[in-house]
Formats: C-alpha cells, structure tokens, sequence
RNA sequence: UGGGAUAUGGUGUAAUUGGCAACACAACAGAUUCUGGUCCUGUUAUUUUGGGUUCGAGUCCCGAUAUCCCAACCA
C-alpha cells in the first residue's frame, strides 16, 4: 500500500518551540526572541540543567535570537565563583554562545527601589513574626490563611523598617518584607509572599552593600522583564509560580509607567517536564553530600550525573544533545530509561572512536611456531566507518597477550573462541590454532598460565588464505615485548535501583535519618573497578578526552589525570555484549 | 468537592489539529561481519476507565481513576 507521494515526515517540534515559532511568526514582540538559562551558582551543571540549556539555548540559536547566561545569585548563603566558572565552562563545553553573563545581583537596587515603590503604593509591608508564625498563618493547601497583625501598618513605618532590615543591625529572622495579596488565595504563592529578608551577610559580588536580600519569587519575572526576555523556559514545578511571576512583572511595568497592555511586551514563562532518569539521583543538594562525604572524588567524577562528570566518562557533548533531543520537551513526568541514553552514546562514539586493542584481563599465548626475536608490523585500521581517520601501527610477535575469556577448555557448543583443536583469527593478523592436546599450562590452583598455539601460513590478512573458513571469531591481543602497562577505570552505576530518589525519601521516612545515611543502602559498593590492562604502545600518543574503542569490550575514554608514563583509561560504556546474554 | 498539571506498546516521544495509531530505545529472531560491535531484515506489543456527540474520536463533551507540583526567611 505504498503510495508514490511519500513525503518527508515534517519536522515535529515541542510544544514550546510551537509557541515560540507560533509566536516569533505573529510578530509578538517585534519579533525578537530572547530567552536566558538562569543557574544558581551553588553546584556543578548536571544532565537536568543541559535539557534546559539545550532549549534555552537551542532555540535563541535556530530562531536568530540570543539567550543569556544570568547566575541567580540572590542567596549569597549558598553560592560561589568556583560554580561560576564550572557553569560557563560546562555550558561552552556543550557547544553553546550566551549573549551576555548577568547576575540578578546585577538587579538588586533596582528590585530595591520597587519593593519601596510598592511599599508606598500599600502593596507590601514589613512583617516582625516568627517565621513559624508566618508558616502557620499561611494555612495549608486546604485551609485558608489569616492576615498577619503587621499587615496594615502605616506606610511610613514600612519604610523606616525596610530600611533596617537593610541597615546590618537587624538581626536575621526579625522581620521580613512581604507582599500584600491574598492571605486566602487557593494558589499558596499568593499568601503574601516574603519579598525579602535579612541575612545579614556580605555578597561574593555586591560586597557588604546588602543586607536584606530579594527572594526568588520577586526576582526572577521582573529580572526577566528588565532584561528584555520574551520566553522564559524553566521546569514544570514553577508552573504554580506563574501567576505570581506575572504580577510581579505588572507591578514592575506599573511602577515604570510601562503602559502597554498588560499582555504585550512581557517575558512569558513556559513549562517543561524536568529530566528524570533511571539510576541516576539529580538534585544538587543531594550531589553535593555525595562530594562532601566523599562517595565520590568530586563534582567531576565520572559517576557524577554532571556535565563534567559525563565529559570525564566519555559521553560527548553530542551525544547528551542527541539524547535530549530524543526524549523531548512535554508535559509528563516521564522517568527515562538510561538504556536511551547509552544508546544515543554508542551511537555517537561508533561514529568518532578510534579502535585500539587492549587488554584487560591478560592471559598468556605463546604462538609456538614463530622465532623468539620475530617481529611483524601491521597497519590498523582506526575506524572502519571513516576511512579518513587512518591507520595506526601493531607489533606482533611470539608472545601475547589474550583476554582470559577468550580461552576455554570446556566450552559450549556456540562458543566460537579459542580451546583445545579450536581456530580463531587474530585481529590483523594470522588465523592461529590450538593443539588437540597440551594447548595450555595451569599453575598449582588450576589457573592458566600460558596457552599455546601456532599460526597458520599465509592466513595473515592480505594474504593467499586469509580467506580460510573457519568457525572460529577474531579475537584481540597485543604483544607482550611492544604493549604497556595502563590503569582501567571500569565504572557502573551508582545506584543499584531504579528510581534513587523515591527510595531515599521513603528510606529516610521510615528510618528517620537523612542525608548519606539515607542513601547508603541504595549505592552500588562496586561502582569503580580498578585494573591493570594491557594496552598497544600507541595510546601513549592519546591526548585526555580523546575517543577509544577498546575493540570488543567498550568505549573508553582518556582521563584527564592521564599521562603517556601513566596512562588512565574510563570506561565509557561498553559494547552490546549478545555472547553474555546468551551465558545467563 | 483546596488549587494547578498530566495520562498513547515494557520505556520515551509522534500522529498533518475529527480521517488507515507511527518513530526511537528495550526485548526476541535471522542475515552479514577480520570487533559475539556496527550495518541490514523481521517479530512481539499501544490510545487509563465509564458514558456521550459524530458517518468517523488518541484528538471534542460529561463523569471516574491514577500520578506529579504547591503549606522554605531555597532556587
């Protein structure tokens, strides 16, 4: 039933890219598009954070518009330059442009000067409750709240007290500055807001200038509309913010005598589904106690479901975008199957790695019918999918080494690799055979120490028989007089279910602990398997980052720690295994 | 009867806006292979539920159900 006109599939689009689409081909505002990807310095980018720079900056990208970097810095109690500097750095690594870096600190007399411009309209007032006080006039989701006794005081007092909060007397706690809204509202962001409070301690950018500082909720819309944003992307859990968002910007748009309708000229927030994934545990709180207890080397570590710990595995900046790009932008609390992920790797790293033997868990083969001091040089292909990336030269010569598994004395029936009377072929090289009997030494426990086979003439690849049938696979080695001596970091999740943060919180309910202790029954203890491999003489040339397939076992990637004296290889991920399937 | 959001194979996402439910991952089977990888072919499996409107409903209407978000002086 194929029709002739099989036309192109049309590009779909996410919802939020229709509006915007929808929106920039209206000619609503002018036509600009602006976005911006707001982080609070207090933590490393992780995998969470790239879906939204991908859409923030993605579509400033393909719409001809510009998206700005703006560090949410108004909680100078959690924040810091070193996070600064892992941000821009992981968002360049990703491969995007901001227009320009803002601060909200940028904004802080001009969210000032409001906040006493809304004093004076009677729009908001100081408040000297506890803050249990204040939780508990605020209701709950299905109780309304009740008005605080300090809500109607004079405007002059308002002021003076503002003032104070700001002076670097007023002790922390004492008293807050609050928006006057609905104290019934069914929406709990309308309750009278806290717009600021005291903290009463210098700020990494503004100094000791400050002291009361804004809070997010009466910063974020109006930093937004001063900076001329027209779409402001963020998760699905700001939904409810929204309409707070929005009055914050009409009482800045008032307050600047803005009087363009109350719909136009505006940034418009739009909500996403945030990125969950199998396995994986994504809150900065949560990551930062896995660094400051130690379970992992840092905000880097390749188990790290950061930006850069996802760099130092060997995912490329490509891969994470292509996988992004896969689950999509919607409305559904979607948990994603790491499996994706992983594939969406391989198939990006197929593409660039470059083919290597090495050797992780060596075991002797004497090829008895070559000359001690023989030596064979060969041409290795880097990757057989790219002929452009060249070839690498392999010594071979009498003594080798296999993987361990590549050699069984017993084997079933579908096990195509070496044995006794088995033939296989050598990568690049000859097709080698074992003898019937005495192909391999055992020491004392019966562990094998040395197996021996001999090479078949003119099987090498190129020559008269390499065609020669065998039932045999090609098997990888190197040789033992030219390979080196490398440390192989073979990481694995670092959770052992599925969901860790449902876990966590359950755990941390029933037993009434928190933090790592709440999560210590849930992490993998053998996350990192450290061994000493075998590795040909070139990767001595591999520079950190670079991309590897260790044929037959998996993609690896070149620590940055790496050094051609003491080289450090991460396992990426390894290679679709269908053999070991078919063990189990 | 607090408010808000969501629901399509095992998983995630599409469906020209009311017109043949498709793509990817996963799983399984096979072919090719000097990587048990890649490439290629095939198989299994889908509209939460009950009504309604309609020639026709994943899409519209009404009612259930389930899940998520909101009660930080965090963002």
């Amino acid at each position: 039933m194929k029709e002739t006109n099989e036309e192109p599939r049309t590009e779909s689009i996410s919802f939020v890219e229709e509006i915007v689409k929808t929106e920039l081909e209206a000619g609503k505002n002018g036509g600009r598009l602006q976005t911006r990807f707001p982080p609070e310095p207090n933590g490393y980018l992780h995998i969470g954070h790239a879906k939204a720079i991908a859409i923030d900056f993605g579509l400033a990208k393909k719409y001809g518009g510009v998206c700005n970097l703006r560090m949410d810095d108004t909680n100078p109690q959690k924040e810091d330059m070193e996070y600064v500097r892992a941000i821009e750095r992981d968002i360049e690594w990703l491969g995007f442009k901001w227009g320009k870096v803002l601060y909200a600190s940028d904004y802080f007399q001009q969210l000032w000067d409001l906040a006493v411009n809304l004093i004076k309209q009677g729009k908001a007032y100081v408040d000297e409750q506890t803050s249990e006080q204040i939780a508990e006039q605020k209701g709950t989701p299905t109780q309304p709240g009740v008005n605080s006794p300090y809500r109607d005081r004079p405007v002059e007092e308002n002021l003076r007290l503002f003032n104070e909060m700001n002076s670097g007397n007023m002790e922390p706690g004492r008293m807050v500055l609050r928006a006057k809204i609905d104290m019934a509202s069914p929406n709990m962001h309308f309750r009278d807001p806290i717009m600021y409070r005291v903290l009463n301690m210098p700020h990494w950018r503004t100094g000791t200038k400050w002291n009361a500082y804004p809070m997010y909720d009466y910063t974020h819309g109006q930093c937004d509309y001063w900076e001329g944003v027209t779409h402001s992307i963020c998760t699905l859990e700001f939904v409810s913010h929204r309409p707070l968002y929005d009055l914050f910007v009409d009482w800045a748009k008032q307050a600047g005598g803005d009087d363009h309708p109350l719909d136009d000229n505006r940034p418009r927030q739009i909500e996403f589904n945030k990125l969950n994934l199998t396995h994986i545990l994504l809150s900065k709180r949560n990551l930062l106690i896995l660094v400051k207890e130690g379970v992992v080397k840092g905000w880097d570590d390749p188990r790290m479901p950061t930006i850069s710990g996802f760099s130092r595995l060997g995912y490329s900046p490509e891969s994470i975008l292509s996988f992004i790009d896969k689950i999509g932008y919607t409305k559904f609390d979607a948990l994603n199957q790491m499996s994706l992920f992983e594939s969406a790797v391989r198939d990006d790293l197929n593409l660039r790695a470059l083919r290597v033997s090495a050797v992780v868990d060596p075991v002797k083969l004497i090829i008895t019918n070559m000359a001690e001091d023989a030596v064979e040089v060969y041409d290795a292909v880097n990757n057989p999918g790219n002929e452009a990336d060249g070839t690498h030269q392999i010594e071979f010569s009498r003594e080798l080494w296999i993987e361990r598994d590549d050699f069984m004395e017993d084997a079933p029936a579908k096990f195509f690799r070496l044995g006794p009377g088995k033939e296989v072929r050598l990568k690049n090289s000859y097709i080698i055979r074992c003898p019937e009997t005495d192909c391999c030494r055992k020491d004392a426990d019966g562990r094998i120490t040395e197996i021996y086979a001999e090479l078949i003439p003119d099987t090498k690849s190129g020559q008269p028989n390499s065609n020669m049938k065998i039932k045999g696979k090609t098997i990888h080695w190197v040789s033992c007089r030219h390979c080196v001596e490398a440390e192989v970091r073979n990481y694995d999740r670092l959770w052992m279910v599925e969901n860790p943060r449902d876990e966590i919180s359950a755990y941390s309910k029933e037993h009434g602990v928190e933090g790592i202790d709440a999560m210590r029954p849930f992490l993998n203890p053998e996350s990192l398997e450290v061994k000493t491999a075998y590795v040909e003489k070139w990767l001595t040339t591999r520079k950190p980052l670079d991309y590897l397939q260790f044929q037959r076992i998996g993609y690896y990637n070149v620590d940055p720690d790496s050094t051609p004296e003491h080289m450090v290889f991460n396992r990426t991920v390894g290679l679709k295994d269908s053999w070991k399937k078919n063990e189990n």
